[in-house]
DNA sequence: ATCTCTGTTCACAA
DNA sequence: GTTGTGAACAGAGA
């Protein structure tokens, strides 16, 4: 599920909690989420400690507690953050609960693809929060950085790019999707293959969506509005919602994952796509129909 | 039974 | 060094 608006929506879930004592800790010591993670100091440390603040970056998130112990948290596929009723019997796949006296916090994850992390460090947030690239909303995630990346990364597909966690933090499947949308962009164009105004596109339609996508899923999991590529990217018989063109929506592998785009609104660059690249998923009906013309 | 999946990482090939 | 591919991780849901 979680992308970076996703992953914000959890984080404030859990924040009814700040302010508040853990009284006692329950995980799941062996569960792989805690792999790299050392368990035997966690639940010691977090047990009396007062939930301060939560962080979000991407796809990230970190939870400051009194004693400058810092959980983090990202939540891999099917990784979520719940609350509830104070007692809470962990069921099978919430491997941490923080009990407060109000409340338990879960942190549930049934493939396990997610991770939890612990580290003490009075000072502040743990070197490897520190680390983290400039996150999309910030000024660091400027024109340089974008065209910077794009040029490092020429001959990569612009969709494998906009996965890259180090150069687009907190972009997921469908964020990547959204935005090659937007950008009228094929998702195999190569990354090196924009020049400065589209470059400047690709960073001003990330910011975009990013900022969207967090007052709607950010806030209460509400969908973005219809007229989003993410309302129908999945649903059968999926057409363009782009007013005029309602062409049917393409669904292909590229760059590892499901891509779903629209042939008429992001036709491939002349001379860059090869078309035996992506391998069909399960497409609807498709109408050849180019249209000439790119942002 | 079979296939899919909003993620990451690793080994290996080109 | 870069890029693509496939597998692995592990479970639920269609």
């Amino acid at each position: 599920m979680p992308e970076l608006a996703e992953v914000d929506y959890f984080r404030r879930r859990w924040d009814a909690g700040v302010g508040a004592g853990v009284v006692a800790v329950h995980l799941h010591s062996a569960a792989r989420v805690f792999r790299g993670c050392d368990v035997a100091a966690l639940a010691p440390r977090l047990r009396g400690a007062v939930l301060e603040k939560s962080l979000a970056h991407g796809k990230q998130m970190l939870f400051g507690l009194s004693g400058g112990a810092w959980l983090g948290v990202h939540l891999g596929m099917t990784g979520e953050l719940r609350v509830e009723a104070a007692g809470h019997r962990a069921a099978r796949h919430d491997h941490l609960v923080l009990h407060q006296a109000g409340r338990a916090l879960v942190f549930a994850d049934s493939r396990m693809f997610g991770r939890v992390r612990f580290d003490l460090s009075p000072e502040g947030p743990p070197a490897w929060w520190r680390d983290l690239p400039p996150g999309i909303l910030t000024p660091g995630f400027s024109e340089g950085w974008v065209a910077g990346h794009l040029g490092r990364r020429a001959r990569a597909p612009l969709k494998a790019v906009l996965l890259d966690q180090s150069i687009f933090p907190g972009v997921g499947n469908w964020m990547a999707d959204e935005i090659l949308w937007r950008l009228g962009l094929h998702p195999l164009t190569p990354a090196g293959a924009l020049d400065a105004e589209a470059q400047s596109a690709v960073r001003q339609h990330t910011r975009w969506v990013a900022r969207r996508a967090l007052a709607t899923i950010g806030v209460d999991w509400r969908d973005p509005p219809a007229a989003w590529l993410y309302r129908h990217r999945w649903a059968s018989g999926n057409r363009c919602p782009r007013p005029p063109c309602r062409t049917f929506l393409v669904r292909e592998e590229a760059a590892g994952r499901t891509t779903c785009w629209c042939p008429a609104c992001q036709p491939p660059l002349p001379g860059t796509t090869r078309s035996s690249a992506a391998k069909p998923v399960r497409t609807g009906h498709r109408r050849e129909k180019p249209r000439a013309g790119q942002a």
